[in-house]
DNA sequence: AATGAATGAGCCTTCATTCAT
DNA sequence: GATGAATGAAGGCTCATTCAT
């Protein structure tokens, strides 16, 4: 019955790791905050008074999440803005795979981007300037390195878009491929795949590099 | 009292239809059968009555608007299977994004099979082998023919990914592309991004069988 | 789709059967219409269109029971007025006995006549003035020729009440029993049965006939 | 809006004896959680909180009940186990008899211990072994102790099942009975009562034991 | 005479939230 | 600061009944 160790980290900070669990696991509407409370060993009304309510709640732990994931796996890959175009692409899409698709301690933290990518609630406008912009801005730095610095916009906003695209596919439609495809997505298929991706998109931006160069 | 001429369509059809719209915009959990049945100016019965349950519905909503969805945009694009594999890439391509991000009428058709791709629900299976593995069996066959049947199939999967991967994102994320670059997905930039994903693939494809043939 | 040979019986007299199976099984309440039109094989309607309502129902099929309980197990036994009394009384018993514990084809007869001995709907009195109270006074009679004709009706009653309520007995509280003792109510049981509360219920009068007597 | 003064007994205790009163008037299944919520002064979600459901509502309530009424009048009367075997018969009549008539305060605990009786539900197995086995065994030692212990078993449980019939009658039969017999069952009547029963059943089993013993 | 579709009331349950302590 | 009890608004589903044919 003694409660001590208990709150040897306090209850917000066990309710933002459950709740972030939860949320991965089963989306905003089908988490209950009993469910939460439950994980966290906390009371079910402790959510609404540390978060105001789920919402405030779900808003935390996004940013929470976001910026864990960001740190872990930072846009850039670790590697310097001197390098050459093709290792910085190369080192962005192996961090941002490993970001949504890491299946390590805080899992979630990937994955709860990459859902609230796809179905976004009010949350994400506040992480969307904070954290994804300026990843997304080195992205099309390196685009416009490999294109040669084209004055079309578009081309370079495609050529990102088909980059983000593979990456997130992984994500998105796992459930699918492991009905239709022969693979598991293993810790050495990500990298693999990383490599994939970005020889599938060097050959690509280097054609269309060349044809617009014509 | 009168009920004549209320609805021109039967009260089964119309579910369909006001559960296909709802399910698309909200969800399976977050989509109530009162809002299907208002939606349907039919009574809340009306669903048990004529398909057992909520999730007896949705999956007939999937599957009607699968079926639908496919045979507006054929996987094909309506090109012979004795066309070059260029073109039969371009018009798989120009077909799948068409068939997820037409704005047409049942535009729900494909925004509905997207979300049951990410977030797949017991109804999903069904579908999966009458529509989906064929889909995916012509792209694996164009593909195998681009990269000159090679033996190594891990390949052909994940040039697979990366095409699929590619005209999803613009489903999944349009969200966040809204919100992170100035562009609209008009009619005419559909027909754009599809070429430009055909055209971005087709580099990579080439460069991959060129590297790999050496 | 042929119906023919469905309506060699009419449907009335299929729902009498039905609803009389599904009312002994499970109870005037948990019965459903549904339930009884699929096993009548006839439509929804049918119920409403026959008996007016579902209580208009019940109240038909415990009367055709009643009757028809009955007459398969009159309750004099078929023994004339003029047996002796210990033989009229062990007529009694064994035929009340057959009547709500014969496992027969038409076995809910008696089973719904005694579900509706304890608990009562609108419709008992009917059959109560027709049915019950006939044979009542059977036994009633049987019992003042045991004791004597005596003056005081309580004893009567009192011991016509130990009769019923040993025969009943074995139905209410079969479950229990079941439970409890390890022992079947089969066939031949039944027989032993009658026999026991024979012998048990005349050494009782006889005992009380000897001591008023006094 | 002030609640204070409101209840002196706390919502849980207040919804066993609502649900107790609603049960044993109509039922498990006629009996709605709205019906018992208002006459608790409760809201609708408090049986959920409580009980988990209305099963688990049921189950409460019957074993409260249960407890409370052997408690009340336990089944061996109030008698050792040394008194000779017909007072020890006639105080465990005597008892069982108040137990399931009695119209004191919780009227319904023997109500509902005789419904379950008769239609058992899930819950029935708990109080089974609990309470009724016991008071079953002490009815079994008595008879077999009028019995002159006989090596027969079936005797002994039909004779069981012709004393615990007897008394359920009364119960059961009541709506029948007040309709086919001028009497009713005040206080004074279930004395009077329980000492027909008694002498009747000793009568009987006396006569079987000298029956026996030749 | 009989049917299948449709109705609306009502039931049990769940859930986020609030309140008194 | 934190809790357990309590709340009320829905939500999915069932059911007896009715309506148009």
């Amino acid at each position: 019955m003694a409660k001590t160790g208990k709150n040897t980290t306090d209850t917000r900070e066990r309710l933002l790791q459950a709740a972030g669990e939860a949320f991965a696991r089963s989306g905003f509407r089908s988490t209950t905050v009993r469910e939460i409370s439950k994980g966290a060993d906390a009371n079910v009304a402790a959510v609404n008074y540390h978060f105001g309510d789920k919402e405030g709640l779900y808003a935390a732990v996004l940013q929470y999440a976001s910026r864990a994931a960001m740190q872990k796996y930072p846009p850039d890959g670790g590697i310097g803005r001197q390098a050459p175009p093709e290792q910085r692409l190369a080192a962005f899409i192996r961090s941002f795979l490993h970001r949504i698709l890491d299946e390590g301690r805080p899992a979630w933290h990937g994955k709860l981007m990459a859902m609230e990518t796809a179905d976004p609630t009010p949350a994400l406008d506040q992480i969307l300037q904070e954290l994804v912009r300026p990843a997304f801005e080195i992205l099309l730095s390196i685009i416009r390195d490999l294109l040669g610095n084209p004055e079309d916009n578009e081309t370079v906003y495609f050529c990102a878009g088909s980059i983000v695209g593979q990456c997130l596919h992984y994500f998105y439609s796992r459930p699918v491929m492991e009905r239709l495809v022969p693979m598991r997505l293993g810790a050495g298929v990500i990298d693999r795949l990383a490599e994939h991706i970005a020889r599938f998109s060097l050959f690509a931006i280097k054609g269309i590099a060349q044809e617009n160069g014509l």
